[in-house]
DNA sequence: GAGCAAATAGTCAGGGTTGACTGATCAGAG
DNA sequence: CTCTGATCAGTCAACCCTGACTATTTGCTC
């Protein structure tokens, strides 16, 4: 078999993609590419530790992604070690986020796993949890709707804001698909309650 | 500051919560654990690797969720250790799943990254990534259609393949996302493409 | 009955991630 | 003027995960 099976990056942490990218307009040390994450907002979509950053930039060193450029040190604070993007570097972050966007990967989100093993709980005490989990989740559409309208009405292109519509649109269906399997669960005619309750007697004694 | 903000795990893998879910139907060998969880297919749900899967039980082993019972050999094949559940490994196993079901948890999924960077591409090269990434999402759609519906035709009660159709809604709506964006960037009267190339312009020499 | 793939059962080095720690400087309160 | 807390800039040990490796036994084909 001669197929290439989307090779392993060299660096794998999606921090790494956010650092090549801001690489691409400038030089920076790695102190002022985490204030910049900061102050865009970049944790709600990517994750982000302090501590990682600067092992995510040396990574990228390392792979010939970025290169360091000069140490400057001002008064006695530590020395900033300014990265730059190397030519590699560039076609990484264009080939990178290609891939992103074209290829949807098969994910872990918490919830399927918690739905994989939710048979080991009582019916009814899986129904309260739900119905818990669906408060949350209004909540949180809240909020995130409350505060795109806010930026954009404060005059921002909505194209930067498109990460937290794609984040409403799966909460959205997220709820619905809670509300009906709460339904599911509980509807009086043809509910899985009873042989749900009985599935679990079975199992726990 | 007294408060607790859900205290971490002292495992926190996944894969250790299937495995207490497992355990609590009687003590068993991790190998066998290993085959269980491959033939149930929790390897779509759970993130899965035979490797991991001795290091969490260890954990688990230390953490005082479970304990080495004995230790049998067939053969000369190599030993196998036993492991069952302690009493703290029960209340742990249902405390973090109520947990799991009752609180949606921030997330990082790669393409909320992507969208968050995706202004550095071209507006064309954007939507024609886009158009590939919505068939991708109709296959993986279709195929898990077609799972669900022939194991529910073959008997299996929908609720063990409720995890399948959460994650069905979650595409449908990514799929319906994915539309709605490209044509929100190809719209002839008000699309964002002539805005997005400019800044792109700008952006890139 | 030899040869080979698959299944059985598990170990472990190498690399990645986390989160707590250090220590200097600056802005403002009292 | 001095004390406190925030910001600046970065390091590092401990822990966790992955993937590759070993080594036996069973099942199947030719």
């Amino acid at each position: 078999m001669t197929e290439k099976k989307t090779k392993k990056r060299k660096v794998g942490n999606l921090l790494g993609l956010a650092v090549l990218s801001y690489l691409v307009q400038g030089p920076q040390h790695p102190y002022e590419l985490s204030r910049m994450l900061r102050e865009n907002e970049d944790g709600r979509s990517i994750k982000f530790n302090h501590g990682s950053l600067y092992m995510v930039v040396q990574q990228l060193a390392k792979a010939g992604f970025v290169t360091e450029q000069e140490t400057t040190r001002e008064g006695r604070r530590p020395e900033r070690t300014v990265y730059a993007l190397t030519d590699a570097g560039r076609k990484e972050q264009h080939d990178w986020l290609r891939e992103l966007v074209e290829e949807p990967e098969h994910e872990y989100p918490r919830f399927v796993a918690a739905l994989s093993l939710i048979g080991a709980l009582h019916p009814d005490e899986a129904v309260e949890l739900l119905r818990h989990r669906l408060e949350r989740l209004r909540e949180q559409s809240a909020e995130i709707r409350a505060m795109v309208d806010g930026t954009v009405a404060a005059g921002v292109h909505p194209l930067f804001l498109v990460e937290e519509e794609y984040r409403l649109a799966l909460l959205t269906a997220d709820q619905a698909f809670t509300e009906r399997f709460i339904t599911q669960i509980t509807d009086p005619e043809n509910g899985w309650a009873p042989a749900w309750a009985r599935f679990h007697e079975r199992q726990d004694p």
